[in-house]
DNA sequence: AGGATCATGTAAAGAGTTACATGATTCT
DNA sequence: AGAATCATGTAACTCTTTACATGATCCT
């Protein structure tokens, strides 16, 4: 549903598009929130069509097919935005990381968090870069400043757990305890 | 994959457990980082167990099934902690949401955001409950943590939100131009 | 005895990924 | 002419969700 609501979505912000496009545009700056690739788009915008929430406007060369959006499709969208609970059902690889972390030994899991450091500073700089050029009053704008914000919360996140190892590294060091075990 | 790694963590972190057990722990903590159920669990379990990961330990009454992780199972885990990239391929039907809000009309995304930042105070508030329950050095602190920060960037871009959308608003009644068109 | 909880499964459908496949057009 | 890109599809597989299904044990 998500996907459908994301297609209906790009086509009512940006006009009528074909598939090739709106695989595009999912590679650009929605990516930072939602994939999807052109085989999963294709055989939903035909769904779509036969559904009546998009109407084939027109179909160019090399058998390129512009979809633009019904009354159906504007009243579907709405529905879904209204309607969908902001449940935050997450499945993210990285917050799984970080719960497993502790069951690395310390020199490991330094390893990946300063991984995840450089990470995390890189996309930053990605975005801050496309929040710049797309400027104040863009669609996108809230998702980008969204993305940002959860970004610096990672960085954060990371440095801080970073610190927290250390310290306890530094205790074990001073007192010469035994190391923990390896995973 | 990940489910994996999450079943061989949940055990290695909390020693030999059944399906029923790990089906407990993935609506406890970890849900805030992966969901599954337990039609998902079982079998996996099975396959892991077929694939060496896991041994039966022990049948208990009610055909209850313990399982241990083995040698080939902790490399196993290690491997998927090391080897996985923090990609960050997120999919986040909040963020969508974000995406999608200036397509809505003003009085309606404004209902959407202050509904999020409900929900975001309600959710922050369990976690930070959670959080100290469970004190400083637990398995799954630091991502808790992690959580909890990314609670406040959610809660932080709906306050940030709201007001850009109440200062447009503003800027519309004074110059009094045409209201912006349905979605 | 009856309800709650423990405990495990399977089946079907939907969502998503990866790989395979094809042909048209544009550019150099 | 050959490479790049435009443009669409399908097939097989994996992952996830929802619903169906069953029986044991514990508690009152």
């Amino acid at each position: 549903m998500s996907l459908r609501a994301a297609l209906l979505a790009l086509i009512e912000a940006g006009g009528p598009s074909s598939g090739y496009d709106l695989t595009k545009r999912f590679e650009g700056s929605l990516a930072y929130v939602w994939q999807a690739s052109h085989s999963q788009i294709y055989p939903e915008l035909n769904r779509m069509a036969a559904d009546g929430l998009l109407r084939v406007e027109a179909e160019g060369s090399r058998g390129r097919k512009t979809y633009s959006i019904t009354a159906a499709g504007r009243s579907e969208l709405h529905q879904w935005l209204l309607e969908t609970k902001p449940e935050q059902r997450v499945r993210n690889e990285g917050a799984l990381r970080a719960f497993l972390i502790p069951l690395l030994p310390r020199e490991e899991a330094l390893g990946l968090l300063r991984e995840e450091l450089r990470h995390v500073e890189a996309r930053r700089a990605e975005l801050e870069t496309l929040c710049s050029d797309v400027g104040e009053s863009s669609f996108g704008r809230y998702a980008l400043e969204r993305g940002l914000r959860h970004l610096v919360a990672s960085r954060e996140w990371a440095l801080w757990a970073i610190e927290r190892l250390q310290k306890s590294e530094e205790a074990r060091t001073e007192t010469a305890r035994t190391p923990t075990g390896e995973l």
